[in-house]
DNA sequence: TGAATACCTTGACTTAAATCAAAAATGGAT
DNA sequence: ATCCATTTTTGATTTAAGTCAAGGTATTCA
């Protein structure tokens, strides 16, 4: 097991922050495990704090009455999630699942609080990622609202390939079940998009690894929404 | 002209702030006036500050390459927009319209940076307000991909219903236009929906007054995202 | 008042994506 | 390896919503 200071000061949200406060936030953090597919808050839940992912991947996802889920993000180690009920102290707007297993770091409400008010730069730090988590947000809409599938999943693995590093080969962090998800779509529909940018040379699917074969041809579709056919 | 401190103090932001914090934040904010259909900044535009609505309405929308426009949120008075890039410093995401003439209150970026890092109480507010915004955004998502039109669209008569305080008549504040763009469709569809909602006897749709006739029934529409028909 | 413009509605048609159903492929676990 | 369960793909069909085009209704402004 890691020093919980070091994985504390590498978290973005704390960055910049002096010692002393990074130990302050240290005596306040929990450190929590969670194993695949196991809940970590649902819908309506009262809000206790907020979490930090050391290792693991988590969706934070909302489920229709019908029982369609549409995924809201997926966060992965370093990202943080749950701070927005934190400050407004009402019920969790949504679902947290581990991805896989994942070791969490738990901030409970009322010490954050009580740490944001003592550290202006804390909560500058706090105020910079809701703001960033916002700017992803309108994206999101603006992706679903203006941008047919094809469109989406060009998006998708172009945003992939920068967080990758990579040219021309991402690996899908998630199953294909998922991705339609995170796309607003269903398995059905994004296996047949697959299929046809596959047989317009756009991409190669092998299993969970793309290939981008024509990274301007999947940037226009990603820009202008329009499929060549 | 209204008194500015006035003003101020009956702005969410900055509730409950002590006087001499509100007279340090009168001091740093610049009044803006904008007449009907004016550009407030658009997207790309080099980060200056934030706004706050004193009167008037403000849309924010982003365009896509064919022109389409999706209508992410409709401030009013109170409201504050733009906070998103005062902490990210990056350029602005969305476009920012007057819907009719409205007086703006213009807090420049830098100032506002130190005055929020010398209030715990400024941050804390802004915390909240933030949060507010990211948890709309993600019932907008929600909206948008898990509800069907006729669903969206009761959603929002419910939602209006709410905020007008009145049971059984609401006021459309939009066009039907802009209405059909904040559901993420086009007015010939919403024109459609609002006509086959009268025939279902939910609504009375009279110019821009709408009379829910059959409350559950929308209720029931905006839940289950299932037609009668 | 009357013309001009913007806004809204209706109709016929097309299309993207959802649904339903079933087959194929993948990946663990024993 | 083989079996089982999950995930993914394919096919046939339906459906919601977008597009294009034309009329109608308001609103505004001279």
């Amino acid at each position: 097991m890691q020093n919980i200071l070091n994985i504390i000061s590498a978290i973005p949200l704390f960055n910049g922050l002096p010692d002393d406060q990074l130990n302050a936030i240290r005596q306040i953090a929990l450190e929590k495990q969670f194993s695949k597919g196991q809940s970590i808050f649902s819908e309506g839940d009262e809000t206790k704090g907020f979490f930090v992912v050391v290792t693991g991947r988590v969706k934070i996802y909302k489920v229709s009455s019908e029982g369609k889920e549409q995924i809201l993000h997926i966060f992965e180690a370093g990202q943080s999630f749950g701070e927005v009920t934190v400050f407004t102290g009402r019920q969790l707007p949504a679902n947290a699942e581990a991805l896989e297993k994942s070791r969490l770091l738990f901030f409970p409400r009322s010490a954050m609080v009580d740490l944001v008010t003592e550290n202006p730069a804390l909560a500058l730090n706090m105020l910079a990622i809701m703001s960033r988590k916002l700017r992803q947000f309108a994206a999101q809409i603006e992706s679903l609202s203006l941008k047919e599938i094809p469109a989406r999943l060009a998006s998708y693995l172009i945003y992939l390939a920068k967080e990758q590093g990579t040219t021309d080969t991402v690996n899908l962090n998630v199953s294909k079940g998922q991705l339609a998800s995170l796309l607003g779509t269903i398995p059905e529909t994004l296996s047949r998009i697959f299929a046809k940018l596959s047989g317009q040379q756009l991409i190669r699917v092998e299993g969970s690894r793309i290939t981008l074969m024509n990274r301007q041809g999947l940037e226009d579709l990603a820009e202008y929404g329009k499929d060549i056919d």
